[in-house]
DNA sequence: GGGGACATGTAACGGGTTACATGATTTT
DNA sequence: AAAATCATGTAACCCGTTACATGTCCCC
């Protein structure tokens, strides 16, 4: 039951339409979260209807209204209820890790693909991810941003685990396709 | 739908009961995937009525009987066309990247207590998987397990991967908490 | 005698994913 | 003219989680 906490949090910061805060939330860039945006206005409907979000409408020319939402105090304190209870902590949930586990028994070749195609993917998000810390930072070096720059730290530093974890699955790529390749080698040469 | 996969891949090794797959699977030690007891049976059973696994029945002194699974033939097949299929990458779903997102609007000593818990357990998991790595090896150092050893090298990737995974959230609550703590004496000095 | 391993499930619930739906405006 | 962006949903389904259930044997 995170995905509330999930949606207060980003909109902690400013106000935000459902629209919005999907695009926070789209699949490329999500930063400390993912989810559809089926589920972000399923879930706005519901803060909204407990109090703990307060929406209003807005008005545009040139393109439909929208409604803003903002946290309100009770939302403050599901997050600090929320932060007050032990987190769980999450696994490695990849399908790509259940193939390169059954590595042994399956063709080299295909599973060099996977991980050929995990690797631009890692790439191109963490590059994503390091753009928008660059931008967070601003002219600071990243020290003396995150110990005394004016704006929010918390999305930087999740920002920053995203960047680190999309680096790790890049060089795990990496590292994988170069024992896969050195081994189908050795085969030849066994042969 | 992927859990039925990871079943298939535990199973390539060595045939196993349906308590030893939860067992591979649990909590503390998964390597690759993660699941329930429960999830486990039901997709055995699930299995074995497709003929991805065919079971059979020993009969045990002392303790109860037991029903060890196999992959067949067409379990195979089903693994090498799930491997050809691109795989989705995951995204990082933690409470707590939730609770940081939102650290500038919370508790800091709150925060820290969250991060302390969630580093102890990281550190125990890397040990973990560590411990097992060392384990897979033998002897051998890692370069030379993973060119020629002859033990399938799948499962040591994986776990690999589940070590480092750990350490970077080790390491991510450690910079974490450093941050938090040098900003609240900031706040101090500010008054 | 109690707790933990061994061994295998059923049932209910809730959250996440997939598919579908609508409609105006801006960009290519 | 087609595609992407803005803007917001409904409905069905599957999977994962939580809670509950049962029984033996071994070790402290």
């Amino acid at each position: 039951m995170a995905l509330r906490h999930a949606v207060l949090a980003a909109l902690l910061d400013e106000e935000l339409s459902g629209y919005q805060v999907t695009k926070a939330f789209a699949a490329g860039v999500a930063n400390f979260w993912h989810a559809l945006p089926q589920q972000v206005y399923a879930e706005l409907a519901k803060l909204e209807k407990e109090g703990l979000v307060a929406g209003r409408e807005v008005v545009q020319e040139g393109r439909p209204n929208k409604r803003l939402f903002r946290v309100t105090g009770e939302g403050l304190g599901e997050l600090e209820s929320f932060a007050s209870a032990a987190a769980k902590p999450a696994f490695l949930r990849e399908d790509l890790l259940v193939q390169v586990q059954a590595a042994d028994h399956l063709d080299a070749d295909v599973l060099i693909e996977r991980l050929t195609e995990r690797y631009a993917f890692a790439e191109a998000k963490a590059a994503l991810f390091e753009e928008q810390l660059r931008r967070m930072r601003g002219g600071l070096d990243e020290a003396e941003f995150l110990l005394r720059g004016a704006s929010r730290v918390g999305p930087y530093l999740t920002c920053r685990r995203g960047r680190d974890f999309e680096r790790a699955n890049r060089d795990w790529c990496r590292d994988v396709m170069e024992v896969l390749r050195a081994r189908r080698v050795q085969v030849r040469e066994g042969d």
